[in-house]
DNA sequence: GCGCACAATATTGTATACGATCTAACAAAG
DNA sequence: CTTTGTTAGATCGTATACAATATTGTGCGC
């Protein structure tokens, strides 16, 4: 019934590569926060056993951009108020002296990749793509952790940044995503300066601008539905 | 072939009372850096299927306790020299302002908990038992994240903490946990006063003293069996 | 005797089958 | 008409079967 089983495309690691396309799609926001992810229908979706698929998802649990009840399934996590606090203090403790850090490690190459990151993100912010320029600027975050070669920390702001993508889709004010364009334009030019303390304390502004960004007191939507949403 | 189907006991999540198991055994260094844990062999340890311990397994390697390569096998991690090293500084950066936290936020309760883990691990050392003590240990430092009420960094220091206890199998350089013994009762004793600003030293002090009784130069002896280590 | 190619074996990756549990629909009683 | 108990369906949890890949042992040639 499975077609994947005589393609000839055996390419990486197959759970991998549905995680990784899961999550891109929560971040671009294409899949709503509680949308329910059947095992069922994303294995038939991607042309693979269920396996794979409890397999990719039990990796996203862990990073808690989907919630998983026993015997009920896997639902895209809805962060509490109480959560988003959390998430965003945890960032302002982590990220400012990560990007301090960056700025100290960061070679030539790092600064070429932040500034194409950078480019395709004013790009899809052109193209009013909302959910590309959103999932690129916390891509942005984290390849600063990257270049900060601390590897440790670094899955620590994954996880922060993937929460802080559904916390967006929940409980985002403002609109557009302008203001964060000059903060990580200025981001990367005290990188390429090697600036520690500026970069640090660019980043902290930045994150409180995010911050106060965020409505903490409402309940937004619902959810849409799944499978249009990844074909 | 497996007994487990037809027992009573469905008692709680299979795969999760695995991943305690094989946690705990980890923390109290029985079994050692670099032991590969074959899934066929773990499944017939647990009387369970191939599928649960794979889960399982996958859990550890979430939080590092294991290393998962393709094709190979699950083998219980190495941390190397840099990783120890980001790891202590993830720690000197996270944990004393959640010790702060803690001391501000906890209730009696919580103190309570607190002193019968401390009790536990003075009964462990008394009884020579230093993988229980050590063990023990760790839970004292996330018992105190729990406490700070942030999930999210509690969540972020089981990791460290389990990462740390493979430091220790691998880099430990003086005998017994002694020091320890008082950091942690004075950290009670701060917790217990609602003193933040003493128990964030406190606990900033306790950690450069864990990092610097680390030999971070050389490597140190192998592994042992698995079987006789969980049986 | 040493090194390399190749076959045998063992272990993991993936798919499928079956049983357990939850959800929801529907019928009957109040 | 509402409420509750029962039943059918759907979905997840676990076990098993099969395929793919790595590891190990063996034989041949040098």
């Amino acid at each position: 019934m499975h077609g994947a089983t005589h393609l000839k495309s055996p390419e990486k690691m197959s759970w991998n590569r549905i995680a990784e396309a899961l999550s891109v799609a929560i971040h671009e926001h294409r899949i709503a926060p509680g949308t329910k992810m059947g095992e069922d229908e994303l294995a038939e979706i991607y042309g693979v056993s269920r396996t794979v698929v409890r397999t990719a998802l039990q990796h996203l649990a862990h990073i808690q951009l989907v919630d998983i009840h026993r015997n009920r399934g896997a639902f895209v996590a809805q962060p509490s108020l109480q959560e988003a606090r959390e998430v965003f203090e945890a960032r302002e403790l982590l990220e400012p002296r990560t990007a301090r850090s960056a700025a100290q490690h960061a070679t030539a190459d790092d600064v070429a990749l932040l500034r194409r990151h950078i480019d395709d993100e004013h790009a899809a912010i052109a193209l009013a793509d909302r959910g590309r320029a959103l999932h690129l600027s916390g891509m942005f975050h984290i390849e600063l952790a990257r270049i900060a070669r601390q590897e440790t920390i670094e899955s620590f702001v994954k996880s922060l940044i993937a929460r802080s993508s559904l916390i967006i889709a929940l409980y985002w004010r403002r609109e557009s995503a302008i203001c964060e364009r000059h903060a990580h334009d200025e981001l990367v030019q005290a990188v390429q300066n090697h600036d520690g303390l500026r970069a640090e304390e660019l980043m902290r502004s930045h994150l409180v601008d995010l911050h106060s960004a965020l409505d903490l007191r409402e309940k937004s939507r619902p959810a849409a539905s799944l499978k249009e949403a990844l074909l």
